[in-house]
DNA sequence: TCTGGGGTCCTAGGACCC
DNA sequence: TCTGGGGTCCTAGGACCC
């Protein structure tokens, strides 16, 4: 049996936590869009990610506090030694999220349901959080019964019946299933997972393509054959920056922005020890369309000034994309990660483009000052060639 | 009152190699 | 000179997840 624990609304439960004068109040964790509400919050209709003004609309009375992730990475490690104190196969899935394998733990342990009562009371214990488990024989199911079971709940899926609980639930809730292929299946007047399961899988393989139709009609008969897996490492490291409607416009602002970014990311990659061989630049423009540019390197660096340098390249090469539409996102992401960057870090040291950027951070500083815009030259502002290029 | 920041996985074409 | 099947890697886009 497999327990799919889930922290409820978890930004928000932690500010609950640390501020007494926010319980029992509807509190939105957010800027420009809301990252977590509570329940109080979320009775007024407001969901994630909702525009923040959206937000205050439906719910004046909302406590707004700004994210606070430093306090919330924190939580999060509490809670997850409460996890691998209960048994030592984990596998994360975010920060508030995580599969438990309790199979081999009922002479020791118990019964399942047992163990997840134990579990919801020793992390509400230790780290004064709620938390929904939901208890099923395979992940996709214990998911399933975990959002079923929220807030604060335990749901067990009763042995012998668990297709009669998933059958009537609507297709959103397979996993696979979003706004596109939802809307291809209600075009179809299929509208429960049940239907899923009823209509056979070659109807479903020629709406949905191969993968994605063998996919949902496994899920739909609970056929869900993956393991709890505790060594799962990231694939990639990435950070990204929204720029708002009046966001930097010329080259030299974007230039500064992405070198802030990748500064994130490089630190964020000497710190894990990965290296990484390709880059990825993100942009998003003024519609809302998308474009993404990649290059990878013969060999993998953590480096500043390697990624920098790329980046910017790639950034001149997309920059005639955006016309007359905009830019409203940029992000960079390095992936094919190897295991450590060890032999990276034996490489000649090379300072990054400091210099050049803080230029450019000066021109955004100089034209700018108010606004999302100031918020891209503060982050470029933290270039400087003080940055460590070596792991902490 | 337009839509954050962090990710994963899949598809598909083309280059290239044997 | 023409040709096949199998495989990997790279790049771009898109759906989806929390």
């Amino acid at each position: 049996m497999i327990l799919h624990a889930d922290l409820d609304s978890f930004y928000a439960s932690v500010e609950q936590r640390d501020d007494p004068a926010l319980r029992g109040r509807p509190v939105l964790v957010g800027g420009g869009v809301v990252l977590a509400a509570s329940y109080e919050a979320k009775e007024f209709g407001v969901r994630t990610p909702m525009a923040l003004g959206r937000a205050r609309a439906l719910c004046p009375h909302a406590v707004v506090v700004p994210p606070r992730m430093a306090a919330y990475a924190a939580a999060s490690k509490a809670v997850f030694e409460v996890f691998r104190d209960t048994t030592p196969l984990v596998e994360p899935i975010s920060i508030d999220e995580a599969f438990l394998d309790v199979e081999g733990l009922r002479r020791i342990r118990g019964r399942p349901e047992e163990i997840a009562i134990g579990l919801r009371a020793e992390v509400r214990a230790r780290t004064g959080l709620p938390i929904t488990v939901g208890v099923a024989p395979t992940k996709f199911l214990a998911k399933v019964a975990s959002g079923a079971g929220k807030p604060d709940g335990l749901l067990v899926v009763p042995p012998g019946r668990e297709l009669e609980f998933l059958h009537p639930l609507p297709v959103e809730k397979l996993w696979g299933v979003g706004p596109v292929t939802a809307t291809r299946l209600r075009e179809r007047q299929i509208h429960t997972v049940g239907h899923v399961a009823r209509i056979g899988e070659a109807a479903l393989i020629a709406m949905l393509g191969v993968n994605a139709g063998r996919h949902l009609h496994a899920l739909a008969h609970n056929h869900d054959p993956r393991r709890v897996e505790t060594g799962r490492r990231r694939g990639s490291i990435g950070a990204q920056c929204a720029l708002g409607r009046s966001g930097p416009r010329g080259f030299p602002e974007v230039e500064a922005v992405l070198g802030a970014l990748v500064d994130r990311v490089t630190q964020r990659m000497r710190r894990a020890h990965r290296a990484g061989r390709t880059i990825t630049l993100r942009l998003r423009f003024g519609d809302f369309s998308r474009a993404t540019r990649s290059r990878s390197l013969l060999k993998a660096t953590m480096q500043t000034g390697a990624v920098l340098r790329t980046a910017v390249d790639l950034l001149r090469e997309a920059w005639p994309l955006i016309g007359e539409r905009g830019l409203t996102l940029v992000g960079v992401a390095v992936s094919n990660l190897d295991g450590d960057g060890a032999v990276q870090m034996e490489l000649p040291f090379e300072p990054p483009r400091a210099d050049g950027l803080d230029a450019a951070v000066d021109r955004v500083r100089d034209r700018f000052g108010s606004g999302s815009l100031r918020r891209a030259a503060m982050i470029g502002r933290d270039i400087s060639p003080s940055v460590p290029l070596l792991p902490d």
